[in-house]
DNA sequence: GGCGTCCTTGACCAAAAGGGCAAGAAAAAT
DNA sequence: ATTTTTCTTGCCCTTTTGGTCAAGGACGCC
């Protein structure tokens, strides 16, 4: 076994240009098939088809679903948790958590099938993810609560359990994302309508905010 | 063919103690399964194996998977969509709203598994409860919200869209059935532990309430 | 334009999964 | 106690699914 070999089987060879568009056409329709159906209840034929591609050459680029699976999970991880991390201990807490929650319910517009994709690992019992629950985002999410503490501490704030307000809110963004199918059953329309989203954002947003704001 | 023929071929004749008891065991076992895998990740052997039961035994209480997966569905829903229909028009907004958090708290604490067995259809986009979300869902939605509306005109209520309004609580409130493992991951603990409902409770309530009625 | 590597797929395989059947074991009815 | 009905399971079948393999075709580099 020669240099080139050994490089190529630990898979450190320069990515070609056709394996970059492959993959990412690959997770792309991994997203939506395991966003829909969950981890066991998607094929990877079912992928393979939705790519245009034989099954044979999906697995040419990962050789198992759980490799599928765990590829689309962790690129989709650092996206998803980036806007609790752009809110600052600085900034007016108004501003802040309007900022955060906006962006959450853009997230539900924009990228529902990642949300659902969490949540049904999360169902679950996120054998796959449970290790970054107890350790990353549990750790932001203790950072975070200590901002709003200090905030409820200089009386910018109502006094509320820190880490149940953020569960509150990432309940009520995400909602529009994950129940898709039910709000637009029953309101006829979902988040892409303009209306909706502004009615679903102004709603969360004054609902949250005249919950937590102190005085009047 | 005679008429007791008939009359079993058509599921009517009555039914016995161990039908009775068995299709009970099954259903629990199949709200498990399906519950955590969703219909498609479920197995039949893995429901039939929960039962203690061989897969032809489960079988001929339930000749197809999507029989098992149909009962289940049926059986929860009417005990799921009861709490709203208990909020009356008559009572005081804020003593009508807060006893259906408490009630939807409950349930997140106390039946997590059928919340997680309607998200897992949702998320698959409804197939086999879209009529349902279509025509009883929304008709009860749209009864209370006129019902909020009312509140609102009669200046009980801060103007908030009802049906977002509605959505708010139960996201805020499901998601603790939902998101079980998540709010474990981070908390340590779950609704099962008296002071993480008390705390989630107050929090939600206190939160919602102050946002959402006038004055003070 | 030739050559080595990468890409692609048809054919195949083993295991898992949904479901049928017939025959024996338990219950119920007589 | 016998007969009838219900319950239970071992065995089998078919389809689906995850995954392999060998061989042909495309690509990129000299």
């Amino acid at each position: 076994m020669d240099a080139i070999e050994v490089a190529r089987a630990r898979g450190s060879r320069k990515r070609t240009r056709i394996q970059a568009e492959n993959e990412e056409k690959i997770l792309d329709a991994a997203l939506e098939v395991f966003s829909r159906f969950g981890f066991r209840g998607a094929t990877v034929d079912q992928i393979a088809e939705k790519v245009g591609m034989s099954k044979p050459n999906l697995l040419y680029y990962f050789r198992r679903k759980q490799d599928i699976y765990t590829a689309v999970l962790t690129r989709t991880l650092d996206m998803w948790l980036a806007p609790l991390g752009d809110m600052s201990e600085d900034g007016d807490p108004e501003t802040e958590l309007v900022g955060y929650i906006r962006q959450k319910l853009e997230q539900s517009r924009d990228k529902p099938q990642e949300s659902r994709l969490f949540i049904g690992e999360i169902l679950q019992g996120a054998p796959h993810l449970d290790k970054v629950l107890k350790t990353e985002l549990k750790d932001i999410v203790t950072e975070k609560a200590a901002v709003i503490r200090r905030w409820i501490a200089d009386g910018k704030l109502i006094p509320v359990d820190p880490v149940h307000l953020i569960f509150m809110i990432w309940a009520t963004t995400q909602h529009y994302a994950d129940f898709d199918t039910q709000v637009r059953a029953v309101l006829g329309k979902g988040m892409n309508n303009p209306a909706t989203f502004r009615a679903a954002s102004d709603t969360v947003v004054n609902v949250l905010m005249r919950g937590i704001l102190p005085g009047r």
